[in-house]
DNA sequence: TAGATTGTTAATCGATTAACAATC
DNA sequence: TAGATTGTTAATCGATTAACAATC
């Protein structure tokens, strides 16, 4: 078996991708370790180091060439392809996801929203038709969907979330301030504004 | 000088935090490492260490009582009191952030928001009336904030964090996907969807 | 008391950094 | 060539875990 590779070294590389497009959109060419790092607030060690974990991306005196280590990276994330995803919420974070223009280009398109409100189910958002969460299973069978995007209540959120993995999907990015507990084939990715605020304010005084 | 805690462990925190205030609102009265851990996928060991940091907050035997551990961390993330917060950015995002009510019971307020945009600038939102972007520094001179979201066009969003620092803002929650360079004295957290959604899809095939 | 669970220590495990030969 | 920067190794640093005495 080939030594897996750390979650951490996983969680740095759509950063530094992220980067890198960053300046192949103002027209650069190369960067380097070095430079990657000052922008990030990473070392470049860490930088060169994460990278050899999955090949030689760069040359000597040189640095990296940006498009190249970009599209290496799209592939070693597999966003070289182009992820259907769902989304169950249709309230203001739902709304604005569903809106968000950044996924495409990124390796994501929505393709299918649910709320379980019957006011909202069968009115248009991001030109879609609001469909019932009831039918998440039913919906996500006839469909290519394995990631999704839950922004409901906290309440409802556990078992949107079963809904979802019974349906098929694998990767949930979660919106709802509450954890989820999931089967050990699911990846689950929390967002919760206090979370993040809360681990600030810890350092202000 | 007392040796400084590892800020992984701080990050850790708002999680227990979080998911003791669920448990106390089912109307439990104590729980355990254990139960915790389970509850949050952290072993229990780890979760006694963390707490350890900061003092001895549990009973041998029995376990942790709920409100009183609550009521400690939220001491130790100050947030036993109520930090008053700036958004930047009224677009979709901000005005989920303006409308969301799941601040004020976890120790943040929303103040105040601004927008760049002249048909936004002077409408009401959240309670609030949209502020000149423009105007940060000057508003802000005469506030208490010092913590502040920015929701807006990955363009803009370098140039409004240094509005904000300059205006004394010491902590960001930054949902424009693009990295900040700010100065050491500031803390910032990032909350790009993309990059939580990139980090799950390399696990899948 | 017996059972449970803490707080803490020491051991293990893993991640980061510093340094440098290789080489563009 | 001289200068720059990679990829990699070994050393350092830090985080997690296992184990258990203390004790409720």
């Amino acid at each position: 078996m080939p030594k897996s590779i750390p979650d951490i070294v996983i969680g740095r590389l759509p950063i530094y991708l992220r980067a890198l497009q960053h300046m192949g959109m103002e027209g650069r060419q190369v960067t380097s370790s070095q430079e990657l790092g000052e922008r990030l607030g990473i070392s470049a060690a860490q930088i060169r180091k994460d990278l050899s974990q999955f090949g030689e991306f760069g040359k000597q005196g040189t640095g990296y060439n940006i498009d190249f280590l970009s599209k290496q990276l799209q592939e070693i994330l597999k966003v070289d392809r182009v992820w259907d995803v769902a989304i169950v919420g249709a309230g203001d974070i739902g709304k604005g996801l569903a809106n968000y223009n950044g996924f495409s280009s990124r390796g994501f398109r929505i393709v299918m929203i649910f709320d379980s409100n019957p006011n909202l189910v069968g009115t248009q958002l991001g030109g879609f038709t609001i469909k019932d969460s009831r039918l998440i299973k039913q919906e996500l069978e006839s469909s290519n969907v394995r990631v999704a995007m839950i922004a409901v209540p906290a309440a409802q959120a556990q078992a949107v979330a079963e809904q979802l993995v019974e349906a098929g999907v694998k990767a949930i990015l979660n919106y709802a301030p509450v954890n989820l507990t999931v089967g050990p084939d699911v990846h689950v990715q929390h967002i919760d504004p206090t979370i993040h605020l809360q681990r600030m304010t810890y350092y202000l005084d």
